[in-house]
DNA sequence: GTGAAGATGTAATGTTATTACATTAAGGGC
DNA sequence: GCCCTTAATGTAATAACATTACATCTTCAC
């Protein structure tokens, strides 16, 4: 059995939404990645089982997972990485390394709430989606060093 | 007199580097917009009044005025903003609203170093870049409401 | 003035994403 | 089963964003 395949299945029949085998093809080939993975290349490796995908092949496909709160996009990456924990509802913090251009997610930190009234004392409302933090991670500080 | 573009000028002679013709019109155009231009939109504006203007054209200059700290780039608008506060050295945070794609920017604000010092905890070294967060302006609340 | 470095011009190309429309698959009422 | 509607996918073309490579021109130290 493949775990996070069937966790996604399940939850996005709880949306009432299904995994189709498109989409089971796509999730995979993210979940294979361990990182974050541009749509082109995506495209070039879904090529290799369908030969008939194209950019909006993966694009909606994309989307879908995206809306579906499954995969992330990483904008100052132009990148697509799966969620570690989509079967919570979680405001995720993504830590994104200007170096190795690796990311890690954090579910929920204790600040966000503190961040979040910060900013709405000012009035702006912080949105749900994912917040992206660009760094250097563990690694890369080391080398660096 | 033009308070932004020699303030710009000043800035740039500190750090031994010129606000050209070229510089200066590029800045003007981004200056005259209150908000976020994209790059190949302020090709077009460029063009009216330099008409060899080309994408290198845009892109070197908005680099320069990007590392100079002048400009900065908004990812999850691939667009240009001048930096209301670029004479200080600043850590600001961008504040996007998803629906009207204004941009505003708040400086060193107080949870900064909290954040800063959360993460570095956690292994994570936070960039001297700008912070970008998502949400709804406002005006844009207000609307929504 | 000459040479080196910085800045800009120019042509071509690479990368990312969307539009528009056709076709196929799935589900519900009858 | 059949018809209808909606969801999903196929396909071709194009739009939008960004870079490379090399030529030319300008600035300035010497
Ligand atoms: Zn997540
Ligand atoms: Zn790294
Ligand atoms: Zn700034
Ligand atoms: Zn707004």
């Amino acid at each position: 059995m493949d775990a996070p395949l069937d966790t996604a299945e399940s939850w996005l029949a709880a949306r009432g939404e299904k995994l189709t085998e498109l989409r089971r093809e796509v999730l995979s080939l993210l979940l294979a990645s361990h990182g974050p993975v541009k749509a082109y290349d995506l495209l070039a490796a879904l090529q290799k089982q369908r030969p008939g995908a194209s950019p909006p092949t993966v694009y909606r496909t994309l989307d879908f997972l995206v809306a579906a709160g499954i995969v992330h996009r990483i904008d100052s990456l132009q990148a697509f990485v799966v969620c570690p924990s989509f079967h919570d509802a979680h405001h995720g913090v993504l830590l994104v390394c200007e170096r190795c251009h690796g990311v890690e997610e954090i579910d929920n930190p204790p600040w966000m709430e503190t961040l979040r009234s910060a900013l709405a004392t000012g009035g702006f409302a912080m949105s749900r989606h994912e917040l992206e933090i660009k760094g250097l991670c563990r690694n890369c500080q080391e080398i660096a060093a």
